[in-house]
RNA sequence: GGGGGUGUAGCUCAGUUGGUUAGAGCGUCUGCCUGUCACGCAGAAGGCCGCGGGUUCAAGUCCCGUCACUCCCGCCA
């Protein structure tokens, strides 16, 4: 061993003893004679001094070091005298009066700063193309370790319960449902594809067929679709987990106990419901706009469509004449808001696909004054459609959402699910704005009852599957035969947490017949079913157990349990943000010969 | 595929209404300094103001184009 002791350990009660250390220098302060040098490593600093007096040799040696040189050193470990305490630093009553230096490797000037939380820090792509150095400092250090800490506390807790961890393939097929795939050219089957799983549900759904009723892993997951803040690209972990013989309760009976102790222990977030409120996803589409509602806040949406049936503004009338609805969500002090606060909210809806955003502000007026219906109310109502509402109905409004002075309402207008979703974007964003968003906060919730079908958004008149085509719905074959397809739920659901979706699973359709049947209403002939699930079909048919489970995104979950506003933190080796790794500089070139082994070709750009 | 933002020293950034020689902090280098701990003091080096074009007596600043980076939307069963 080069040391004795890390830099993270040494204090008093070892004092007189000689030690040696080694780690990187972190800092050096010259002063003419003596030289301090802050020793790191990632257990912490140590001071080490060199006394020209007292050992001239290692003091020579020590006037050359630079910043981030790896240096060995030896010396006694000597109290500091009381106002000399650093307490800063885990190892500040002591220092180490070095005898001995050895410089085990230099190193270049780091092209940003490694040293204090302080100190800004620089441009992420550049951290990124040197981050072996980036990894030096304490932020990542911490963060890799808790997330070491975190992998580790799930498997206890899957061992507990007699999960077994099972690594599926890497190299698997192509799944026709989904995200893009990576595909991996054959060599021995010239023409033919590998792909990296998009997840290991095939895999999972064949090991409770296999009899394994109690599956987890910690699993590598790859799709090929663009980054997000909260969307590592190109690979990402899930805890993966599958049982057999359950109902969804009893999925939820496993997960829920363990996020709620994984927020418990490793974030400072208070978890504000136990157990995790249920919503059902068309409560939660109705009340908050999304399938994964932020419940930090209240912010709930209101339907006003029966009020707005046959009004005075066109945008309102026509849209319920149009068999859409109207929505009103009441923002406490959102009055607020500034006109280009309004404005930029009505680019959020926008962006979501409303054509506007309209909105009655609720003043507070100095004196009360005679409200149509003949009451006195203390506010004023100032809104660009409330001359075509006309003043009774707009108050009548106001009172549904139970507006009061200080307030604004915002409307949506349209079908029911352009309406969800413009005013959920303009709720999350009201939330952000005023502050709603505690950071200390952990708002869980399930969200379930999906519906097995929607409308196919590729082809006009279609029904696809809303979410994974291998839930089983509710009720069985008997729902397939005789409800109308949009009518049909699955036991699908999600875990959401502060409005992100950390979880997605569901009771799995394990009887062939209802899987066939499920896919001929999607619109897919038996051949077709066959052909591309044949494992899975086949396996169906040799006494397929019933089954379920869920798939908590492992990153998603640290990002929120550590409060980090960038996947990217959580990983060693993060992809930037057009999924390259800029420190490997991957993807890269591969040479001729590779690819006419693989019997590829490739088309260069000119 | 669409939209927004940014681009000035190694790093983080300022740069007014277009106006003389483009600045600061940190870092780097040199010298001084024996108790600092973000040491201090003095000095120095370091700039294609992303790139190309235009307007102008004059462009870091205005206009057009382009590239890069970044965030968001689409996409992510």
């Amino acid at each position: 061993m080069l040391r004795t002791h890390t830099c993270g350990e040494l204090n008093k009660k070892e004092a007189g003893k000689t030690v040696e250390l080694a780690g990187w220098v972190h800092r050096r302060r010259d002063h003419g004679g003596i030289i301090f040098i802050d020793l790191r490593d990632r257990y912490g600093l140590t001071q080490v001094t060199f006394d020209p007096e007292a050992n001239k040799g290692a003091w020579k040696i020590a006037d050359k070091l630079r910043s981030e040189w790896v240096i060995k050193i030896k010396g006694k470990v000597a109290q500091r005298p009381k106002d000399m305490v650093n307490p800063k630093i885990s190892t500040g009553e002591i220092e180490i009066e070095a005898s001995e230096i050895e410089i085990l490797n230099e190193s270049k000037t780091p092209p940003f700063e490694i040293g204090d939380e302080k100190s800004k820090e620089a441009n992420e792509n550049l951290r990124l193309k040197y981050r072996f150095v980036d990894l030096r400092r304490h932020k990542p250090q911490e963060i890799m370790r808790k997330r070491d800490e975190v992998i580790r506390y799930v498997r206890e807790y899957f061992h507990k319960n007699d999960f077994i961890e099972i690594q599926t393939p890497i190299l698997a097929n192509s799944s026709p449902e989904g995200a893009r795939d990576y595909l991996v050219p054959s060599r021995l089957h010239p023409g033919k594809f590998y792909a990296l799983p998009q997840a290991p549900q095939q895999f999972k759904q064949l090991l409770m067929v296999g009899g394994f009723d109690r599956y987890f892993q910690i699993a590598p997951c790859f799709r090929d679709e663009d980054p997000r803040a909260d969307r590592h690209p190109g690979d990402f972990y899930q805890i993966d987990m599958e049982m057999s013989f359950v109902e969804q309760e009893d999925v939820w009976r496993v997960v829920e106990p363990l996020m709620i102790e994984l927020t418990e222990k490793f974030s400072d977030k208070k978890i504000l419901k136990k157990p995790f409120p249920r919503l059902t996803y068309s409560e939660a589409m109705n009340k908050y706009g999304t399938d994964k509602p932020d419940l930090r806040f209240g912010l709930e949406i209101r339907d006003i469509t029966e009020m707005a049936r046959g009004c005075g503004f066109g945008v309102f009338a026509n849209a319920v004449k149009d068999g859409g609805v109207v929505r009103a969500m009441k923002v406490d002090n959102g009055s607020e808001f500034s006109r280009k606060d309004i404005d930029e909210l009505t680019e959020v809806a926008k962006s979501k696909g409303a054509k506007g955003l309209a909105y009655i502000v609720v003043k507070e007026s100095k004196k009360e004054t005679k409200s149509p219906i003949g009451d006195l109310v203390s506010y004023e109502l100032q809104s660009p459609i409330v001359k075509f509402l006309g003043e009774k109905l707009a108050m009548d409004i106001v009172r549904r959402v139970d507006g009061k002075a200080g307030d604004i309402i915002f409307f949506g207008a349209d079908q029911w699910r352009e309406v969800c979703e413009a005013l959920g974007a303009v709720r999350d964003e009201c939330g952000a704005r005023l502050g709603l968003k505690d950071k200390n906060s952990a708002a869980w919730c399930w969200v379930y009852d999906f519906p097995m079908y929607d409308y196919s958004e590729v082809e006009e008149g279609r029904i696809d599957f809303s979410h994974n085509p291998f839930s089983m719905p509710q009720g069985g074959m008997e729902a397939l035969e005789t409800k109308r397809p949009l009518d049909i739920l699955a036991y699908q659901y999600d875990l959401v947490c502060n409005g992100y979706e950390i979880s997605s699973g569901a009771i799995r359709n394990h009887d062939p017949k209802i899987m066939y049947k499920a896919f001929e209403i999607a619109g897919y002939a038996k051949e077709e079913v066959d052909k591309k699930f044949s494992a899975m079909i086949r396996a169906f048919e040799y006494g397929a157990p019933p089954h379920g489970g869920i798939a908590p995104g492992l990153d998603r979950l640290l990002m929120i349990l550590f409060d980090l506003d960038s996947i990217r933190d959580i990983y060693a080796f993060p992809k930037d943000g057009r999924a390259r790794d800029v420190m490997m500089d991957s993807p890269g070139e591969v040479s001729e010969e590779q690819l006419k082994d693989l019997g590829l070709k490739i088309k260069k750009k000119v």
